[in-house]
DNA sequence: GAGCAGTGTCTTGAACGTCAAGGTTCTTTC
DNA sequence: GAAAGAACCTTGACGTTCAAGACACTGCTC
């Protein structure tokens, strides 16, 4: 049972130490964009594609006002482009730049190249159990979120 | 290979989704308490006990004259207390109070519980495994920062 | 005593967010 | 099919917050 919790508390400290490392990542990120915290959030929202402004707001707990004023700053910095929805003319469609990749990719291509070897070296059954873990982790501290 | 590449990106997908988790419980611990992410890196600092005033300016990267108002503000919220410290006394020793932790632990302590569950469900070989799962992650993200 | 390090105070400027008003466009209702 | 209402975004005014910078003070070290 002691190996058990301390087990237990040694992911809790681990869990802890990736957050960090991920912030500070981050952090490095939103500087070498020249962008603040919210800012990057923002484009992380855009790293599959295109995106309504609405739905930023909703995703940073932002007000449409703040939205605009958000994508004023992007956009005067190329990192993003505003156009039309087709589906919906009052709506504005946020759109990512080229160059938005090449500023942020090297940063984070790092990170996942390495995780990709990690996972190389660690053969099917190995990969299998790691990603579960994480999973598992995962859904502990989305949960914790309900209540 | 192809599965090695898969099982890497999913990595990264789920370390994203944990710091999204993480950070979402930050922000609410923010909010519980009444102050902003700022204030709350530097109590997240006073976890283990007393820091020097210095300590947190640094660790933040913050100016001392930053963390003077900082610690304004959390001295008024009864988060923290200022007090001597007797090895210098030039300094100022910044320590957590009861009502920090009374008010803080709630929030973190069902994460806490959930994982030492989760490690008790794995057994002692798989917990091990598991431990090392994520601190190979964490080494790869902590290193991704020197570059 | 001189120089240095740690901290606090005050001022200043800018950044960020909310709010309210207004212009379009979509949708519902009659 | 026309009008009312709702949804989406922009804009500008406003307030708050935050951090930098200059300066003063205290205590350490030599």
């Amino acid at each position: 049972m002691e190996e058990s919790s301390d087990a237990g508390l040694a992911l809790v400290s681990a869990c802890r130490r990736l957050y960090s490392a991920i912030d500070r990542l981050d952090q490095a990120a939103a500087v070498k964009v020249g962008v603040n915290r919210s800012d990057l959030r923002a484009l992380n929202e855009l790293e599959h594609g295109p995106v309504r402004a609405g739905h930023l707001a909703e995703a940073l707990g932002l007000t449409t006002g703040s939205i605009s004023s958000l994508l004023d700053r992007l956009e005067n910095l190329g990192l993003v482009t505003r156009g039309p929805d087709p589906s919906d003319r009052r709506a504005v469609l946020v759109s990512p730049t080229r160059k938005l990749f090449s500023e942020l990719a090297p940063l984070y291509r790092g990170v996942a190249e390495q995780l990709i070897e990690l996972a190389k070296g660690y053969g099917p059954r190995q990969q299998k159990s790691a990603l579960k873990t994480l999973e598992d982790v995962v859904l502990v501290y989305e949960r914790a979120l309900d209540s």
